[in-house]
DNA sequence: ATGGCTGAACTATTCAGA
């Protein structure tokens, strides 16, 4: 069983992209953040025809996120009942004995700003209600774009960014909370090379400098954890024509 | 410190992302 997670930044832009990128990588489960798509334009056939059954929740012009699987999706849940939120960021369903739930959680663009005000209440919701499912569901995946990077390896120039969105350490500490209640980093559950990223600006040349951020993550509760074979970031899709500015993460677990 | 890319929106310039 293979799970994955890609900001894909506009399911319009990068259908092809997602529709070449499955067919090389045909994973069980995929959860995709910023398909920035109303639900009536959801490309339900084109992805049914690829083989995946889809779950979704969309806006106009922001967020969105969406699951596709190769097995059925029950018990799907927009949002989190514990936040009122109209921006769609989260969807939770269960496939395969698995709570995958599949978050795009806000940038937060500055401290001391309204945005970032609204990411720490939006990361503190997101505790609080994981930690109810968690206890409904032993079996349970955390997937999507964090919009933050946990320690400084996971930052190209951890000088350059301390204090910065995505490196503070409000934000670090929220995701260090998610930890706490037992959640593990899957890309951390095995060595891996320096400096793996999975996101880079689109500006500067920051991919062929590797000047990235790693930002999306697999957390697994223990149970999944201890049936996880291998996780890693394919960075190839970066380097395609027209590319999403991040790399899909994926986890490989035993059945 | 700034601006640099990209996508989406009342197609031209602004907002938001990270």
């Amino acid at each position: 069983m293979k799970i994955a997670t890609w900001n894909v930044n506009s399911l319009k832009v990068r259908l092809a992209h997602l529709l070449n990128w499955l067919e090389a990588n045909p994973v069980d489960v995929l959860c995709i953040q910023e398909t920035k798509l109303t639900d009536d334009k959801f490309p339900v056939a084109e992805l049914g025809q690829a083989g995946y059954q889809v779950a979704f929740t969309g806006q106009k012009t922001y967020n969105g996120v969406a699951i596709l699987s190769r097995h059925p999706i029950e018990d799907v849940q927009k949002n989190n009942p514990r936040f009122e939120d109209e921006q769609q960021r989260i969807l939770a369903a269960t496939i395969g004995g698995m709570r995958i739930v599949c978050a795009y959680m806000p940038n937060g663009q500055e401290i001391g700003s309204d945005k970032f005000a609204y990411k720490m209440a939006w990361l503190a919701a997101l505790k609080e209600w994981i930690a109810q499912e968690m206890a409904a569901h032993p079996r349970l995946a955390l997937l999507g774009d964090y919009n933050i990077a946990p320690e400084a390896r996971d930052v190209h120039d951890p000088a350059e960014w301390e204090n910065h969105i995505h490196f503070t350490p409000p934000e670090r500490e929220a995701m260090q909370g998610l930890m706490d209640m037992g959640l593990q980093d899957a890309f951390r559950l095995f060595e891996q090379p320096e400096k793996q990223y999975s996101w880079w600006d689109y500006r500067q040349m920051a991919f062929r400098r590797n000047r990235g951020l790693r930002i999306d993550h697999i957390l697994l509760t223990k149970e999944l954890a201890e049936r996880c074979s291998a996780c890693h970031i394919d960075r190839e899709t970066r380097k395609w024509e027209q590319p999403s500015d991040h790399a899909p993460v994926v986890a490989t677990l035993a059945d």
